[in-house]
This record gives C-alpha cells, structure tokens and sequence, in this order.
DNA sequence: TCAAAAGTGTTGTTTCTACACCCATGG
DNA sequence: CCATGGGTGTAGAAACAACACTTTTGA
C-alpha cells in the first residue's frame, strides 16, 4: 500500500466528514530501542495548524473495522511489521483537540524491534526519536506519548512485553540496558539479574555474544511456556 | 431532565444515525455498596434484542461534549449525584457489539454512595445488583463489568478511592468489609488496620459508632491531605 | 598481561504474614 | 456477667537493597 496516497486520503477524510458527527482514530505511539535509548515513531503533521510539527501515526477507523485491526493496519502500514504487540491505553476526546473537528481517538502502544529485517520504513518524514529528546509534538501527542511511557513504564514488570524490543536473541546486559533505558534510573546488576530470572520469562539458548571485546555473555530468548 | 424522555431520545438516535458514521457511547459502571456486597446500578434494556435483560448506563456521546462530561452527564442524570468519583477505563468497538449498528463506547466506573441523600433513581428500571450474582448481561456488558471490577481491585490498594462507596464517617471494620466484598476475600484485621493505617489515608474524626450492641468502632474519615 | 564486561552470594533491612489476648460497651 | 466485636504487638518468613571479587575473552 502507498502510504502516501493513504496520508491524503487520511486527510481528504477529516476534511470531508460530517461536521455532526464524531470521527473516531486510533494513534498509535510505536516504540522502539536503539544505541541505548527507548525511541518512538514520528511522521511530520501533514496538518496547517502543525506544520513542521511531529506527530504520532494514526489514521481514522473505518466503519467496518474493529480498534484493534485499526490500529494492527496502521502499524503495517507504516512499518510493514505483522505480529507485533499492541496494547490500548486511553481515549481522549476533548473538543478542541483536532483542529478539523471533533475527533475522538483511542490510543495505542506496540513495541517493535528496529532492527527487524521486515521493518520498512515506507515514507520519509517518517522517523525515529528518541523519547527523552521529545519536548514537543503536534495535538495532544506530547500528553499521549507522555501516558504510553508512564504505563510501559509499569508493565515492564509485569509481563515481558518489552522484550520485544530487542532482537530475538540478547543478553542479560541488553536487556538491563533496556530497563535502564525505560525506567530512566540505574539498576544493580546482581539483583536485576535475580529478579529476572525469578519471574522464569527467559530461555536460555545455549549461545554466546559474538565479536565482543571481552568475555560473551549468553544469551536468552524469550520463553515460550 | 425526565429519564423515559432520555431513553428514547438516545434510542431514537441510535436508530437515526448514518449508517456510514460512528456512533460513540459513554457506559457507566456504577458501583455501590450495601449490605456488605458490591453493587452495581443497572437498567432494563430498551431495545428488542435484548428485552428483559440488564445492561449498563450509558448514552451516546454529543458532539460538543467531553467523554468525561458525557460520562458525568449519564451519572448526574441516572443517580441525582454530582461531584462523584469517575474514572474511565476501557473502550470497546467490536463490529457486531450493538445491534443497532457500529458503536464505539468508551467504559468509565464510578463510585457513589448508595446512602447519600442527594441519590435519586429516576427511573422504575434503574435497580441496585450485587456484583455477584449477575450472570449475563446485554451487550458486552458482562465483559465490561468484569474488566472494572479487575480494574477497582487494584485501585483499592492504590488510592483511597473505593471510600467513596462509604458514608462520609466509617469505622475501620465497615472499612474492612468493603475491601473483603470488593477483593472477595478475608483479610486479617490486624494486618489490615496497619496497612491502612501506613497510607496515611484517613483522619481520626474524633467520633465513635453508635447503637451498636458492642464496644463502639472509631470513626474515620477521608483524610484532606 | 591488560582492559572490559560476565558471572555470582551474603548480609542487613524492610515488608509481609500469621497469630491471641485484654478491653469497652449493651443487654 | 455475658456476648460481641474493638483494639493492639511480636516473631518468623520473604523480598529487597547494597555491595566485591573472580572469570573469560579479545586485543
């Protein structure tokens, strides 16, 4: 699909639609971990009001498509990615918060690795930022990325959804460099390294680092159980 | 505002609208609490699929109105109550959810106290159900209830919210009663009360229970700090 | 042999759980 | 004086935080 000539029709959408009725979109804020830092996608607004400003992905719902495929279509769309993980987080609604009408939209997280080999970026003005850079974004999205971080923020301990993040193979010590990196904090290797292995989310696959400039460490995946 | 009038002015909406537009809804989970249970406000449904069953409260969101100030709205106008604790929770828009055609609905619970004076159920149809008998109900409505009654179980341990359910003066053991109803579960007192009592929640009112045929409860109260 | 990070265990502190007795009141 | 629930403290267990040395590898 032409993510260009989506963007348009996008917008020829809010332009077109019903000035009494509500349009409903999701937004999806799309992170991602790179040089040890926790980074999310942005696409410059293709709106007037914020030109030159970066904005989240998101796209109206259609009417015969459920929040979730709206959400799973936009993050295809924009990263060709399939099978990732999503997870709603808020809606907001407030009246003036799109300045072509009322617009209600429903908020997504996914955490996608950038370096998978499926990732494409298919258009230019879309970039990744790292999260502690953002001052600013177009909308509401600087509130909405803002409320994405905090919740991610706790479920890192509660489930291992994070590691999606990362390759599908990675060491203890990447993966404490990803919590860091969320959490913005430091942690003690030690007890992370407990903690972690008490929650039973890993795999061990027998494997080492390769190329590195001192002892490997093993790596893990994922466990499936 | 006279409720039968609502009803069919939000059904006739529902029947009116596009057939190529989305409808979006507020549902209110009222929780309640009496006789050591909790309660939810529930109302008979008023469309033909789902004659006599139970369903939530809720309406369709105006165009020129917040989601919360919708779910305010609903709340105000089913139960009398202002200035009650809201809290939104989920939204929903599977295809196939109302029968009437695509509906968003945006999920909030709130949490009110059953003895206030200013409560006034408006309406024949509007009931009190224990939480725990309820089976079924129309619409996706079983499913929205149980993710708020998941959802409040853990809040309870966060925020002093769920003391909105008391009367303004409470003892610690009506106290205990309610999180044992909320978390169905018991609780050891003495554990309890230090716990509580760690979270600098609540502020000694000086006062004690009366007419009661034992040793009078101190009585606490929402603490301003 | 040096530098760099991997890997690992113990101790003290805090938090959590389980548990039992005396007290104040009304009937 | 009896029944009922109010009020309280402690000891053992578990979870958490702080902390340092040896090992493996590549250069």
């Amino acid at each position: 699909m032409d993510s260009v000539k989506q963007i348009s029709l996008a917008q020829h959408a809010y332009e077109k639609r019903d000035r009494f009725s509500i349009a409903v979109s999701v937004d999806c804020v799309i992170f991602g971990y790179e040089d040890n830092e926790l980074k999310v996608l942005l696409i410059k607004s293709d709106l007037e009001e914020y030109e030159q400003q970066w904005s989240l992905l998101g796209d109206l719902v259609q009417i015969d498509e459920n929040l979730d495929d709206a959400s799973y279509r936009v993050l295809k769309w924009r990263t060709g990615l399939d099978d990732v993980y999503l997870e709603q987080v808020i809606t907001l609604g407030e009246l003036d918060r799109h300045p072509a009408g009322r617009v209600i939209t429903v908020v997504y997280y996914s955490l996608v690795n950038i370096q998978d080999h499926q990732l494409r970026l298919k258009d230019n003005e879309v970039h990744w930022h790292s999260v502690n850079d953002i001052q600013t974004l177009a909308f509401d999205h600087k509130h909405i990325l803002d409320v994405c971080v905090e919740k991610l923020r706790t479920r890192i301990w509660e489930s291992p959804v994070v590691m999606n993040l990362l390759p599908e193979k990675f060491s203890l010590r990447e993966l404490q460099n990803l919590y860091e990196a969320i959490l913005n904090t430091q942690l003690d290797r030690r007890n992370f390294r407990k903690k972690i292995s008490l929650m039973n989310w890993l795999e061990d696959v027998d494997e080492y680092e390769q190329d590195v400039p001192h002892r490997p460490g093993k790596l893990y995946r994922l466990s499936s159980h």
